[in-house]
DNA sequence: TTATATGCAAAGATTTTGCACCGAT
DNA sequence: ATCGGTGCAAAATCTTTGCATATAA
């Protein structure tokens, strides 16, 4: 189960496993990403009312330091939101009319990463691709949706 | 001079041209771009001091309205950051070492909305790409660097 | 046992809003 | 002369912090 993961993460890197950190990592495991402080205090309240919106904040400062969780502002106004780091989320597209966020790993970024080398003499460390627009079920002439 | 050519824009939208948005606008001009609310309102302080904080926002909040400024909150930890909208603008590359934020315009967006399109079904809108890294200057083996 | 982590409450920081007055058209 | 825009001050949001207490190791 995600919470002896996380357990064992962070003794390793020499922290302790408590019951607000647990709880917000199953928050964070079970939801598709993206959530906010309040989405996640609410998940975690749910299983124990008593973990205060602080230790909240503060577990998910830690889980960014040991990267296992990334804090994003896109489109955001008022509130980051946060998501499990897993490094293959490289590029998130964000549907404009239903508002779903998908997640891909990139061929694409490799790409990205090489025309930057040797076209700009940037060396890229984290990329990432945020994209607007209209998912393959909300286009308007979408004929050929594959469902997943 | 950039003031006239806001005043236009602004009236062309049925908005007036008055002197905290003229001032917002000078200072966005003046600068690479990614300013924060308080860089701006104190450009336009150095112009006219009794332009308030509040105005300044109102300011951005229109500009945003009408697409003449984006609102991005890159690694900002508290407070967006604001820049002119130019649509060739699509790609930022933020250095690491110096913090440096070059814009690029991209035959590389094109690449990107089309691989979107044909392998996921999405229609991209806005493309944005946010690539963190080491910049030709400050990259470790930077034989092959070209001035500008 | 003992250092780390937590809950609570208060402070900070950034952004928004209500309202009377000002000024661009 | 109007009505949109502004300054001011207060409120709203989101996040951080100090400190005494609780708890994992």
């Amino acid at each position: 189960m995600a919470s002896d993961h996380i357990a064992t993460l962070l003794r390793q890197h020499g922290h302790r496993s408590t019951v607000p950190r647990r709880l917000v990592w199953d928050a964070l495991t079970s939801a598709a990403g993206h959530l906010t402080a309040e989405q996640i205090a609410s998940k975690v309240h749910a299983e124990d009312p008593s973990v205060n919106l602080s230790s909240v904040y503060r577990t998910l400062a830690l889980f960014s330091e040991l990267h296992l969780v990334r804090e994003s502002n896109l489109g955001t106004d008022g509130g980051s939101r946060w998501e499990q780091a897993h490094p293959d989320d490289q590029f998130h597209l964000v549907c404009d009319s239903c508002g779903e966020v998908q997640h891909h790993a990139g061929d694409l970024v490799e790409g990205v990463r090489t025309h930057l080398a040797t076209e700009h003499g940037f060396t890229a460390d984290r990329i990432e691709l945020v994209v607007t627009g209209l998912c393959a079920s909300c286009a308007p002439f979408s004929r050929d949706i594959q469902s997943p």
